[in-house]
DNA sequence: TTGATATATGTCAAATATGACATATATATT
DNA sequence: AATATATATGTCATATTTGACATATATCAA
């Protein structure tokens, strides 16, 4: 957005910022939910790239599909620890998850 | 260690691998605690770097110092989770963290 | 449309992680 | 050595995460 349009904007009584700061979200708590978000498609395209449903990944990890549906969808009730344990079970390199993560 | 010298050994009744199956560890399991040494590593040196004992990064973080020590110590009572989150209330940034993850 | 298969969403008891605390052991500084 | 300050380690009640389950909603083929 250019400096004019925000001023406008502004001057019509709307605050003009990012998604983090509409959400008024801190920088860390947006950093970690970038974090989820980039695991949680890393893990989708990781598990569709290997023709696995949910049922066979969750099978896989120990887990449900439930669970594994939530992790795709960056649920506030699934840790990245789950998520990286899951993409490590289904033999992604740390040099990979790494990859998924760099933007 | 060369095939020569991995024979010999083997023949005297001892197992040759790697530490990962000295410990029993799966490929995962492994993966999982070299990114939990990863963290623990980048934590400690970044609040070094600040100059802050572990009672003062305790304190932004909502923790307490025993915590912080664990994590330091990539101890097995804490999760990768609150690492990444401490990482990031210490200001640093997602490509910074990625940058402690490559090798 | 109907049935089959995959994924999404809500709930909950059980499992695990958490901060707090006590206390041990380092590591300075005097 | 003595004192102060930092870090390590163990324990525990409480909080959070978990797998499991039920059930809703897609998606696709016949």
């Amino acid at each position: 957005m250019n400096s004019a349009k925000k001023k406008r904007l502004e001057a019509n009584g709307w605050k003009v910022g990012n998604t983090a700061e509409f959400l008024n979200l801190s920088a860390e708590e947006a950093a970690y939910i970038e974090l989820k978000l980039a695991l949680s498609k890393g893990l989708q395209d990781l598990r569709k790239s290997k023709k696995l449903s949910q049922v066979d990944l969750a099978k896989r990890i120990k887990s449900s599909q439930s669970r594994v549906a939530k992790m795709e969808a960056a649920d506030a009730s699934v840790t990245v620890d789950l998520m990286f344990r899951s993409l490590f079970a289904l033999g992604a390199s740390r040099k990979k998850v790494v990859r998924m993560l760099v933007d």
